[in-house]
DNA sequence: CTTGCGATTCTA
DNA sequence: AGAATCGCAAGG
């Protein structure tokens, strides 16, 4: 288990998105690590993309994160009901960020399953599993995310990444990004990523 | 101050 | 396919 560094963050948006893909997030919550696996991404790159809440460096007191040093949590409220977590990347003063799109849950999974439904794991239908984290706001629940932490860093104890070198590498997909028809051309830039199911062979 | 709408989710 | 639901940012 290694620790993603602030190098890892402090470069290009496209790359480290797609490198977010079968990394894991961790969130202390009293005194408990909760895990999940990135399933995926969506990058968002800045001034230029008319899809990012910075598009035109629009500099507000919401998209004030994005300006931050890469390393640093993005999270604000959509459809005044639910959060979406973001991880800044590149250099301060360069609005960039991935949005966390969809994970798996790892462990403990009875912890992760009450934030997210009020049960146990096994008390949950196989199709509660199935889509236990496939959004960004499903994946927020779960984790107990809130704007509580925007801003915080995601090199600290409570707050982390992490990859697990024993992992083979997932195989990845791509493909346009979901629900921003406003962004015009920038609507099909294939800026989402995410991991392929395992195929049987 | 007003207004229009959004990087969504759940239910049917 | 439609509703829920409210903060945010733009405009007057």
């Amino acid at each position: 288990m290694k620790k993603l560094t602030k190098d890892f963050y402090k470069r290009d948006t496209l790359t480290v998105a797609k490198e977010l893909i079968g990394k894991y997030i961790v969130h202390r919550v009293k005194g408990e690590n909760l895990v999940c696996r990135i399933t995926e991404t969506e990058a968002y790159t800045g001034i230029e993309d008319k899809a990012c809440h910075a598009y035109q460096d629009r500099r507000t007191k919401r998209t004030e994160a994005l300006y931050m040093e890469g390393g640093h949590a993005y999270v604000f409220l959509i459809y005044g009901m639910y959060e979406c977590m973001n991880v800044v990347t590149e250099e301060e003063n360069t609005p960039c960020a991935v949005l966390l799109r969809g994970c798996r849950p790892i462990s403990p999974l009875d912890v992760l399953a009450q934030q997210r439904y009020q049960k146990t794991y096994q008390q949950l239908t196989n199709y509660q599993k199935k889509n236990f984290a496939n959004g960004p706001g499903k994946l927020t629940k779960a984790l107990a995310i809130t704007r509580e932490q925007n801003k915080k860093s995601l090199l600290s104890e409570e707050f982390f990444l992490f990859e697990n070198d024993n992992d083979s590498p997932p195989v990845i997909g791509t493909g346009p990004r979901i629900n921003i028809e406003y962004a015009q051309e920038y609507k099909q830039k294939p800026w989402r990523f995410f991991e392929m199911e395992k195929t049987k062979s």
